[in-house]
Order: structure tokens, then sequence, then C-alpha cells
DNA sequence: ACAACCGATTTCTTTTTGCAACCGGTTTTT
DNA sequence: AAAAACCGGTTGCAAAAAGAAATCGGTTGT
């Protein structure tokens, strides 16, 4: 039995949209790919002070959606390690697609904004050097 | 007297989707760019079918963004050419990012799947040659 | 004169978000 | 061994945003 789910439209952005068109999910994602963070105690402690039961809420939607995983963190049972997967690592250029805009049009922090730009400065190497970097982290894989 | 916004943090994801992290914004400029679309009526008119109040309000948030501006129609009194500014212009980028990712993950309509990827296929020349197009149509230069 | 069309506005209902307190269990500190 | 701190959540409620539908006054084409 597949959910087969009906959408409104089955336009490239839409579908997108649908799944990270909100406030908060791409900023989970910019918190693993940018900040590192890998716990639930981690992603209420940004700067942009998440609800936790929303942060509930999208890290359960992105499990769903195949774009995280969950796993036990051996050193200790209570605590679950959020894992990206490949289509989670996919979302990197829009991550930096963003990052880009703001730099030019936002007042971003300077630190922050070094950090992008050097990434943009790169091109498509960097960019996917980066990528390269959060599947081993992720997935594991060398 | 300029109005100097706080944020909750200064980090470029976060101040992007500030402006646009919403499920409605990136589908109207979607509609400018890839549809041609410059009319309220013409954006009520979409697949996702955008309520009147919701656009008004967010056309009215993208021009106080300085994304798009507006214009009358000479031929009607009271038609409004809506168009891109340079900075709505450069959004296409993320358009394009996530149209990438969608066409990876997502099961988009083949037709318009495929626009995006010969696009997608042409590099950064062919991504630069659409957005010369979009500054000819919106900000009149040659 | 009249119907169709223009960009909205108004009213109302439903959904989503934000906030704060709290939960049972686990680990660390004293 | 007891207390404190930390773990990923859950609950209940208020506020804000979105959605749906009817309507508006002015403009245009017939």
């Amino acid at each position: 039995m597949e959910k087969k789910k009906v959408y409104k439209s089955y336009c490239p952005q839409y579908l997108g949209l649908d799944v990270f068109g909100d406030k908060w999910t791409l900023l989970i994602i910019r918190d693993m790919m940018i900040d590192g963070k890998r716990h639930f105690r981690e992603f209420l402690q940004s700067e942009e002070k998440i609800a936790s039961n929303i942060l509930t809420n999208r890290l359960n939607m992105l499990e769903a959606e195949g774009i995280v995983t969950r796993h036990e963190d051996d050193s200790h049972k209570q605590k679950i390690i959020y894992s990206l997967t490949q289509k989670g690592i996919d979302l990197f250029p829009i991550i930096m697609a963003i990052a880009e805009w703001s730099v030019t049009y936002q007042p971003v922090d300077k630190e922050k904004a070094d950090r992008a730009k050097q990434i943009i400065a790169g091109g498509a190497e960097a960019q996917k050097e980066v990528m390269r970097i959060l599947r081993r982290q992720h997935l594991g894989k060398f």
C-alpha cells in the first residue's frame, strides 16, 4: 500500500516548497549542514529559537520524507543522532543559493557571510567538496 | 528615518527565508520568471489557487522589499503590471536549485521537468542567459 | 446600457504557529 | 545514595496566519 499523495500541481517549485517551504525546515537543515548539529537540544539552542513542539513536528516530517534519519547514540541511551540522507544532502545547493542572495541583499553577519562567500567563490567544485564531507559525516561513505 | 529591522539572527539562510520562506512568495516569483505572468488575475489563475487576499498581501510585501515594482498598463488604466527588479531576478538561482532537487526526488510533470532539465544541462551559462532575458523583459535593458 | 473584467477588500472559518509548563527516563555531579 | 542536570519529547492554550467566498467601486469592450 503506497501513499500516492495528490498535489495541487506537479510543478517543480511547488513540489519542493511543499516539503521545505516554511520558515523552519530549511533552518534545521542549515543547522545540520553548516553548524554540524545532530541532536534535538542543539537545534533548540539555535539563535532563532524554534519551539520544541514545532521542532518535533519538522523532524518527524523530515524523517517521513526521507531527508533525515534517526539513530541511537551508543554513548548515551537517550540521545538520538539525526543524520542527513543523500536526499537531504542534495538540498545543499538550495542552502547556498539562498546564502548567495542574502549576502548581496541582506544585512548578514560578516563572519557568516565570509564563510558563505568562500564556498561561493570556490564555485561548483567547492560546493561538491562540502557535499562530499557531508556524505562522509552523515552516510559514513568514503 | 530608516527602518532598521531587528532580526532573530543575521544568518544568511534566516535572512533569506524571512523574506520568501513561505508557501506562496516563491510561487509568485516562479509565475513571473517561468510563466511570464505580470498581472494580478494571472497569478490568481495558477494551478495552486492562491487566495486573492493572500496574493495582495504578498505583492505588497514584495514591493516593500524591492523585489517587484508596480507600473500602470498604458493600454488599460486599471491594469497594473508587476515587474521584477534586479533583486527579484537574482532569486532565479534559488528557483532553479529547487527545480533541480524536485526533478530528482519529486513526481514532477514531465513537460515541466524537461524545461527545467534543459536549463540545468546548460549550466551556469544557460542560467545567465535566462536572467539576461528577464532583465530585458522587466528592466527594459538591452 | 450592460456585461465582463480590473485589482483589491471584507468577513468568517480553519489551520498553523508560538509559548510555557511539564513528562518519565538517563546521566552526571555532589 | 541523593540531587541536579540533561535527554527527546508532549500537552494545553492563545495568537497569528491562511483559506474560502462574497463583494466592491471603477474601467473597459460590446
